[in-house]
DNA sequence: TTAATATGTGAACAATTATTCAAACAATAA
DNA sequence: TTATTGTTTGAATAATTGTTCACATATTAA
């Protein structure tokens, strides 16, 4: 008849205008779901768990998950660009840690949902 | 020298152990990964944030993300699998909506993080 | 200087995945 | 029954992405 995408969002219209308003921004929505990208990974995650019990270099790390340096590095990458972990630098060694609490908050949001389903 | 994978754990061994040690299982970490690779979609990060407004139906979702009626479908049933989203049948329409809490927690977390950067 | 070690990085490959399109299914109306 | 509408689904395509490998960089020691 007339539409191209959705025939029947007359249905509803008032409560699909009503949401439409209330949705936040699109580039705060993919801002979102760029960062869960980030968790949505097992050796990331495994990164973010090691580091969440304690400051480690990238050895440490390749050690406590069974991956190469080079996977590890790749991935902290990632983690820096997101600004979840932080580094210092010692000698020739890199101390990586979580950079602030939100990690850990959603880490055990994220816990407690599979915990409990 | 000898090992593969990183010679110089030996710099940490001890914290090494001690994290190896209160690591989650390789399991839990790989379920949380999943849950996290869910929310690391623009789309259904879209579906979850118009979901948490009201419930809704496919069309009424597909016109506020303003997509297509198939590819909301097919992420639907990828949240549905992680147990994200519950529905109700009512005649030929399905109306969706946020199954638990944990959702709309996970969501305020990360929304939090990406604001406070 | 040269050697050794910790870390970072670019390219390539394999694997995963989101969307589109066409078709099917399900429920209701005519 | 047939027609219409809301939703689902399978296959195909394009795009993204994690790991590996080789090499580069950076720092320290000899």
């Amino acid at each position: 008849m007339e539409g191209l995408l959705c025939e029947n969002t007359t249905i509803h219209k008032e409560v699909v205008e009503k949401v439409k308003k209330e949705m936040l921004e699109d580039s705060t929505i993919f801002d979102m779901a760029e960062l869960y990208k980030v968790f949505g990974d097992s050796t990331r995650m495994k990164i973010i768990c090691a580091l969440l019990k304690s400051e480690l270099c990238v050895c440490d790390i390749a050690a406590i998950t069974n991956t190469t340096v080079s996977a590890i590095s790749h991935q902290l990458r990632i983690l820096k660009n997101a600004k979840l972990v932080k580094f210092r630098k010692v000698g020739k060694v890199v101390y990586y840690e979580i950079s602030d609490d939100h990690v850990s908050e959603i880490f055990k949001k994220g816990l407690e949902h599979i915990e409990e389903i």
